[in-house]
DNA sequence: CAGGCTAATTGGATCGATCCAAATACGCAA
DNA sequence: TTGCGTATTTGGATCGATCCAATTAGCCTG
């Protein structure tokens, strides 16, 4: 009927800066300033209370500082795709930097559904993050922006953006990515191309569209030829009879991302063609598998850690100084020739390892 | 020489519960019932206050509230290697049963390294969390866990332990898995099998390991040709000869994941040899690329997304009830036939899709 | 030795919520 | 009208840190 005697209370044996005041024979006061490591503590009275610290088994508490203090040294990152291998990658790096500067940052997997990113972001500005990396899920408002602003909540965009005049972006050259493969397509004599895959709408697509567009009307190419369809490799081998079985059908496929480049190789093979024979076919993205696929994909490399490192920056960047000007960092990519695209099969000697 | 005269403070903007209880014209101890749902509260009050709460724009400090309440509705999440596909997949489950809870969670890629996992379980504990999944890199003392019980630390490992006695752990049947393809090569009449790859020890290792011994002692088979080397595409392909040019060469190389074994069958072809003519090869996990080599790759399918679902379930109920008994959830993995084993070859319309 | 200066330390108020015991309001029976 | 039980509401103390103004200690100089 009561509690038993020897109940010790949960959580009560938390070590407070109190207590380790009192065993270093110092004010609470001083404590704090050497957790701070400020400069205005004598070094033997510093050390008289680490020790105190160690011996006791102090653990700061975060939630107590952030209380009274600015800063909670945490972010919050919003990706629009966590399960692909792509923004593991990315994650990673921005892991990497945060880590070094003792931040610790939220995930949160938006899965391109606004109202779930929606929902993030609040619960995020409850536990009072610094600031924020996001991905915008496909369909964000560019008016989530001037929210963003108005709550005074950092925020550095990474990969896509919803609006990128006066803000903090880390990215890829998608368009200069997208000409290159275009460029290359054309020096092998393709001149029907069309371009294939991707349903939303977002920065990254229009970038890459816009790339494809240009270098077309740059070479005097026709630049209608666009086929939408789901970023899986199911719907890339499905594309493959509406792509064949066209008026002019072209001679090159170039697509979205590698997903779909793999997929609609598959579906080539799948009616006894082959890509790079029967049809050019090109990615984007230089995932593991495009070295590894017969033939191998000729795609676009781009990298993933370093974006999630340069995000990352930028974001702690924006954090010491809200004022600063933005910055917009756009890393070059890098064009893989493989044998999916046509040219020579080389011997699989050459082929690269990761 | 004086701050500008408009300069708004900071974050002095941020609206309290005070303040909506000013608002709404009650007392904060209401406010504060309201927001944590309490039924004491007049449905008349409650409407009141939360229209108050809208209108002011009020958004829920949990720092503060941490500092009373036990809770903080926060998890950590350690994983060994954020940048592998695997895991990703991992965390979205994870993240999936998170939210839906109302939970977040903070995320760290310990890299395989301890010293890492150790600075980030103690930012997490800074940081008050609730509990924590773990992934524990290799090399990590069963001491931690001890010291994460002395921490009254709820933990739930994942597809790794360092020790599952009287704990929580949710994970794959490697052991199983293993024997699985063993009994299946074993059908197709192979008698020296060779298990590859691996060089970290941890308690993944083992399980496959084990099932490889005792399947090849079952069958009556010699168990001792292990081969032990990185988890890389490169390692793998360097193994081939080592492999083939021994004085009793064996005919199927079982190996430890996927990664390993896509890396040995290029090696294979490197020296004009074929997966599944020469050497039948074996993978594990059932990646992508798995299903789209050539030839495609026998291997066997474990649930990643699930096990990140159910070691989430495991630890919300493991904070829940600090004291109920642990838990073990072993999903079954899921042998998958493909050509690299020397099985018959079929046609490429049967290739699975992703 | 007083006075001034720097270096180091300190106590009390404070951040924004929760907890708890106590107060208040209301309805109804005696 | 009083008394009492139930339903709501409330004020003050509290969590564990930081901030700031004020104090104390130590040293040098004239």
């Amino acid at each position: 009927m009561t509690q038993p005697p020897d109940s010790s209370r949960p959580g009560n044996d938390r070590i407070t800066l109190t207590e380790v005041a009192g065993h270093a024979g110092v004010s609470r006061s001083t404590v704090s300033l050497v957790l701070r490591g400020s400069p205005l503590v004598a070094a033997e009275t510093r050390e008289r209370v680490q020790a105190a610290m160690a011996a006791l088994g102090y653990i700061y508490n975060r939630g107590a500082a952030t209380l009274r203090a600015a800063r909670t040294q945490t972010v919050g990152l919003l990706v629009c795709e966590l399960n692909n291998p792509f923004y593991a990658e990315l994650t990673a790096g921005m892991d990497d930097v945060l880590d070094a500067e003792g931040f610790v940052a939220f995930i949160a997997n938006t899965a391109e559904q606004p109202e779930r990113q929606e929902r993030f972001l609040q619960r995020m500005r409850e536990h009072n993050v610094d600031g924020v990396i996001l991905c915008p899920a496909a369909g964000t408002q560019g008016e989530l922006l001037d929210r963003l602003d108005r709550w005074r909540l950092p925020c550095v965009q990474a990969l896509r953006f919803v609006s990128d005049r006066g803000r903090d972006y880390a990215g890829v050259d998608y368009q200069a990515g997208v000409e290159t493969v275009v460029d290359h397509l054309v020096s092998l004599g393709h001149s029907r191309i069309a371009f294939v895959g991707g349903t939303l709408d977002h920065s990254a697509y229009a970038a890459r569209h816009a790339g494809f567009t240009a270098a077309m009307r740059r070479h005097g190419l026709a630049d209608d030829l666009v086929l939408r369809c789901p970023l899986t490799r199911r719907s890339g081998a499905e594309v493959a009879d509406d792509l064949l079985h066209r008026p002019q059908a072209p001679t090159a496929a170039l697509c979205y991302n590698d997903v779909v480049a793999l997929g609609l190789m598959l579906g080539l093979e799948a009616r006894g063609l082959r890509a790079g024979r029967d049809l050019a076919v090109t990615g984007f993205d230089d995932v593991p598998e495009a070295a590894l696929s017969r033939p191998a994909l000729t795609t676009v490399a781009t990298s993933a850690r370093q974006i999630g490192q340069e995000a990352a920056r930028l974001l702690l960047r924006r954090i010491a100084d809200p004022q600063g000007p933005p910055e917009r960092i756009i890393l070059p990519s890098r064009l893989v020739v493989r044998q999916s695209c046509g040219a020579p099969i080389h011997s699989t000697h050459h082929r690269d390892l990761s």
